[in-house]
DNA sequence: TGCATTAACTCAACTGTGTTGATTTATCAA
DNA sequence: TTGATAAATCAACACAGTTGAGTTAATGCA
C-alpha cells in the first residue's frame, strides 16, 4: 500500500531514469519550457537535457511547440507534455462494484465504466477487476503499450487493525498482498492505495493541488478519510494506513464521539434515517440541499464543529501548503463546508502571506477516487527517484 | 528548517555520493558486514562496492573489522563504522541559554557544553553560539576536518503564524533566514529544526528509533511537540511547522482546551504552582514523583486522558511503527505515562502482529533536543539522495 | 542596413562511474 | 587431498553526463 520505491544503488542507467522524471517534471511544471531553460533549473548540462529530449520526443512523450522569441538570442524550441504519449488507469473496488477509468498523461480523464461486484470472492473480483480493465484499455484511445500502470483504489485500512468493518478486511486480502496479485493479474505496474490518498494525489495530477508539493485532503467517503503529502509524495505511515482522521476521538454531544460518526456520508444517511428520511440516490443529498431540506442543514450546523477540529489538528499536525475538501459528497455541501468552517486562530496555518487559501474544494462525486487510483500512477511517472 | 534538498539532476558525481551514502547505510544497519553482501542488498555490482569501499576506507569513515568464516568459500572481510570518521555538532538556543554537543558517526555523545544567553539579540545569540560550538570542536578529540555539519534547534514555530510567545518568534529571525545565517556563521552544512524533530531523529540514530524509519515522538518541552519521520525523514510540513500537536484543541474539564494546556512541562508547573508548589529546579520533579506527593499524582492522573487522546490522534493519522515518548521530563514521569495512558483499540495501531511496542520511552533529560540537532546532520550523512 | 551582442543549440572529445566476465584466493566438506 | 563454494580482484567495456569550441538566429544599437 505505500510507494516507497526501495532506495538502491545509482548507475548510469538508473541515473537516465532519474534524470528523464527530473526533466518530464520540469515539461509539466512550466506546460512549455525549452532546453536550456530545464538545464538550468535541474542542475544539468544543456547538453544532456537535450540527449534526453531526444529521447522523449522518440517515446513521444513530449511535443515540440515552437520557437520563444522576443528576447535575444536564438529562441528556445519549447516542449510540453503530449497528453497521448502515455495513460494510466484507476480501478477502485466498491463492496458493491468495481469502477474503472483512464487519464491520460496531463491528468485529463479520457474515459471511465463501472461493473456490479455479483460475489467477494478473489475469484469475483479479480475477473471484474480484469474484464474491465481490458475494456478500458481497448476503449482507450491510445496504443496499450502507453499504458503507464494501474492504480488500484480500495477501501483501508489495510492488514488486521484494531479498525474493523472495512470491505478490505474481508477474507479476500487475508493471505493475498494486493500489490503483487494485481501486478500479477494484470501485468504493469500496481499501485494499491486507499480513496484519500488517491484522491490526494489526483488533486495535485490535475486538480486544486497542482503546482502544490505538501497538502492535505480531507476525502469524504463513506468515512471520513485524509491523504497527506509531502514534497509531493503521500505520507502512508508504516504499514499504508496513515490518514484514518475518522477515527479520532473528539468532543461530542455525548461526550467524546469517533470524528466520522459525525462528519461523513455514513453520518448524513444515520442522520437523516433518524429524521424518518431515507437517502435513495446519489442525487438525493445535492436535491435536497438545494432545496433547504432542514434535517440536512441540521446536520450540516452540527457537521461544521466536528469538521473544524479536524482541520484544527490536520493544520497544525502537518502544516500544510492548504487543505483541500473533496470526495463523495455534493460539490454544493463541499463548498458550504468552506465557509461554515471556522478556521482556528491559533494554528500554524493562520498566517498573513499566504499564497494558496488554507481551504480549498477538490474533485467531488463519484470518479473522485478511481481517478485518483489513475493520478498515482502518472505522479509516479514523474516523481524522480533512483529506483530498481 | 524543513530539509528536502532540492532534486536536481543525476551526473556521475552525484551518483558516487549518492551510493556512497547507500553503503554507508548498509554499514551502519548491519553493524558489520562484508562487500559480497551490500552489493546483493543494495543493487550495485561487487566491484562498485568494492571501490566505494576504498573510498570510505580512505576517508576514515569505516574500519576493517577481520574475516568472516564459519561458511564455505572466501570468507568475506566486514566493515564497520569508524566512530572518530566524523563528528556532528548540535546547537540548541533556548530563550535563557545555548546548548552545545558533538557526537560521533555512530551517534554517540563527546561531549557538551552550555552558556547563558546574555541577550537576546541577533549579535549576542550569534556570538554565543560561535563561541560554544569553536569550544566544542576545540575540546572534542577529533579533527575539526571531520565536522559534518551543525544541526541548530530552536522552537518553532517559524516564520509568523497563529501561534505566538515561541522564543523563534523575537524578532531576531524576522528578516533572516536562520539557516543561511548559521551558515554562513559557522562555515559548513547547517539544518535547522525544532526540538521535536530533533528529538526524533535522535532516537533513530542512537535511540529507541534504532532501525525504524516510520515513527512518532511525541516531545515534552516547554509545550507537547510532536515529531513525525517517515521513510528516515522528517514530515516537517510546507513551512517546517508540523507537530504542533500542542495546540490542538481536545476535551477539557471546562470544555475544549489545547493540549498541551494539560500534558507539558508548563502545564505541571501551572498545576504545581496554583497548589502552591513552586518548580525551582530540575531535579524537583524528579524527587516530587519518588515521593509520590500528592499535587504531582493529580497531575499525573489528570494528563493521562488528554495524553492518551494524542495518542490515538497520532496513530491514526500518521500509522507509525510506534510512538515514543521523551523530553524535558525525567525518565519516571515517562515512564509513569507508558503504563498509565490507555490506548485505545480502535486505531490503526491495535495489531497482534507487532514487532516494536506501541509506546516506547525515548531519549529524556535536558540535553535530548541539543543531541537531536547533531543527529540531524548523521542522519543526513546516511541519508541516500541525489542532491546538488 | 549592418554589425555587435546575446542566447540556444550542436558537435566531438573527454571523464567519471558502474558493469561484465574471467581469474585468483581462501575456506569448508567429503 | 580434492572439489565445491563464495569473496574479491582485474581489465576491458559501456553508459551517461560534462566541457569547450563552434554554429545559428534572434535583438538592439549605430
Amino acid at each position: 500500500m505505500t510507494i516507497p520505491d526501495k532506495i538502491v544503488g545509482a548507475n548510469a542507467e538508473r541515473s537516465r531514469s532519474h534524470n528523464r522524471k527530473v526533466v518530464l517534471d520540469r515539461i509539466r511544471a512550466s506546460g512549455e519550457v525549452g532546453r536550456a531553460e530545464i538545464a538550468r533549473t535541474s542542475g544539468l548540462s544543456t547538453q544532456a537535457v537535450s540527449n534526453i529530449i531526444a529521447d522523449l520526443l522518440d517515446d513521444g512523450l513530449i511535443n515540440e511547440l515552437g520557437r520563444r522569441s522576443g528576447v535575444r538570442g536564438l529562441p528556445a524550441v519549447q516542449y510540453g507534455l503530449n497528453p497521448k504519449g502515455g495513460f494510466a488507469l484507476g480501478v477502485e473496488i466498491r463492496p458493491d462494484a468495481v469502477f474503472a477509468a483512464a487519464i491520460d498523461l496531463c491528468g485529463t480523464p479520457i474515459l471511465s465504466r463501472r461493473q456490479i461486484l455479483f460475489a467477494k470472492n478473489l475469484r469475483a473480483v479479480s475477473d471484474t477487476v480484469l474484464a474491465l480493465s481490458h475494456e478500458v484499455k481497448r476503449d482507450v484511445g491510445v496504443p496499450s503499450s502507453k499504458l503507464l500502470g494501474t492504480g488500484i483504489v480500495m477501501p483501508g485500512p489495510f492488514e488486521a487493525t484494531g479498525l474493523g468493518g472495512s470491505a478490505s478486511e474481508l477474507p479476500i486480502w487475508h493471505d493475498v498482498d494486493p500489490q503483487a496479485w494485481f501486478e500479477d493479474l494484470l501485468g504493469g505496474p500496481v499501485v494499491v492505495a486507499n480513496d484519500a490518498n488517491a484522491a490526494a494525489v489526483s488533486e495535485r495530477v490535475s486538480g486544486a493541488a497542482k503546482g502544490l508539493s505538501t497538502y492535505a485532503y480531507l476525502y469524504f467517503g463513506t468515512g471520513l478519510g485524509l491523504g497527506i503529502v509531502q514534497d509531493g509524495r503521500l505520507v502512508t505511515g508504516a504499514f499504508g494506513n496513515a490518514g484514518e482522521i475518522g477515527h479520532i476521538p473528539v468532543p461530542s454531544a455525548s461526550g467524546v464521539a469517533p470524528l466520522e460518526s459525525m462528519v461523513s456520508r455514513l453520518s448524513v444517511q444515520n442522520y437523516l434515517a433518524t429524521a424518518g428520511i431515507e437517502v435513495r440516490n446519489s442525487n438525493y443529498l445535492s436535491q435536497a440541499y438545494s432545496a433547504g431540506q432542514p434535517a440536512l442543514m441540521d446536520w450540516l450546523s452540527a457537521a461544521s464543529g466536528p469538521l473544524s477540529t479536524a482541520i484544527a489538528i490536520v493544520e497544525n499536525m502537518l502544516d500544510p501548503e492548504t487543505v483541500i475538501l473533496g470526495g463523495a459528497l455534493p460539490d454544493a455541501i463541499i463548498d458550504h463546508f468552506l465557509t461554515s468552517v471556522t478556521l482556528p486562530d491559533r494554528s500554524v496555518s493562520y498566517r498573513s502571506d499566504r499564497a494558496v487559501p488554507r481551504l480549498m474544494r477538490g474533485g467531488s462525486g463519484r470518479m473522485t477516487a478511481t481517478l485518483g487510483g489513475a493520478a498515482l500512477i502518472i505522479n509516479r511517472t514523474f516523481m524522480p527517484q533512483i529506483a530498481a
